[in-house]
DNA sequence: CCGAAAATATGACATTAATCATATTGGTAG
DNA sequence: CTACCAATATGATTAATGTCATATTTTCGG
């Protein structure tokens, strides 16, 4: 349902909000700890968002991972799920038809797209914050 | 978001269902042509599907695949999602936490369950004959 | 019976996603 | 300005999924 590096690059982004939120800095090491990720696997999708402008990072000692609280209040999970997957999970039919549109549908095409405009919608809905704020005030948990 | 498998896997069940709406009994040849599938990967999940009772087959000349008036009717999308990809779309974390309960949930959990739920809802609703039906009188298609 | 048609079974190969390893670059502290 | 820390970049390895190829049954028609 969700690839592997959705759900580190997800979790890794919380666990950096937490921290940012509190003004440290956190370094690979300690996040791939922290949410029981490998650590150059998760490396690489840190630094896609890196790229993709979520969160910035600085070299050397005292360096490490951080996000703006402009970034963790307004970026959304639709947006994590773009840079770090691209669109596979907006487009393409159920069925793997090339050509189905609501023109010319397949048979579940639109019993199926109701469903994904409601998971878009989550995704749309819900920012960085929105996450970490539950770890904060304990009504979610992050460890395994 | 849906694998190979299960694409493949509904698509030849929708050209079995039908084929036997008229009677007819398909073979690997003709069902892998007609949706456009590796027949050595398609041969594999019918014989899935074969085992799990969902279609029957019958070998030596005429023989092939085919579904009875019964199943096409009673056997929903969730079902067959589940004999050829087994429950992992049903059971998971989406932050691929092992402990996420509605007791101890991840951030995510109570948001994601809703649409997950609404997405189940869909599968159990969907049998094979209202997929088919809708090839027969045109308001769908399943050609690339 | 015998031969051909078609499913079944098994294993090899290819592709992609995930993971690991190593070298490089940049930055900060002392 | 030097040494070390930590991110970046790149490539290799492994695991999972998807695909291909071949041999083995079963069963019908003649």
């Amino acid at each position: 349902m969700f690839s592997k590096a959705r759900e580190y690059g997800i979790r890794a982004l919380i666990f950096i909000t937490l921290k940012s939120t509190k003004g440290e800095r956190v370094n690979l090491v300690d996040i791939s700890e922290e949410i029981a990720s490998p650590p150059a696997f998760t490396a690489k999708i840190l630094q896609k968002l890196v790229k993709g402008a979520v969160i910035d990072s600085v070299k050397g000692p005292h360096g490490g991972f951080h996000i703006s609280e402009k970034n963790s209040a307004h970026i959304v999970l639709a947006e994590i799920v773009h840079i770090i997957d691209g669109d596979t999970f907006y487009k393409g039919c159920v069925l793997g038809l090339k050509e189905c549109t609501s023109q010319n549908p397949c048979p579940l095409h639109i019993k199926f797209n109701a469903v994904r405009t409601d998971l878009n919608k989550m995704l749309q809905e819900t920012s960085l914050k929105d996450l970490s704020s539950q770890l904060e005030n304990g009504t979610a948990v992050l460890k395994l």
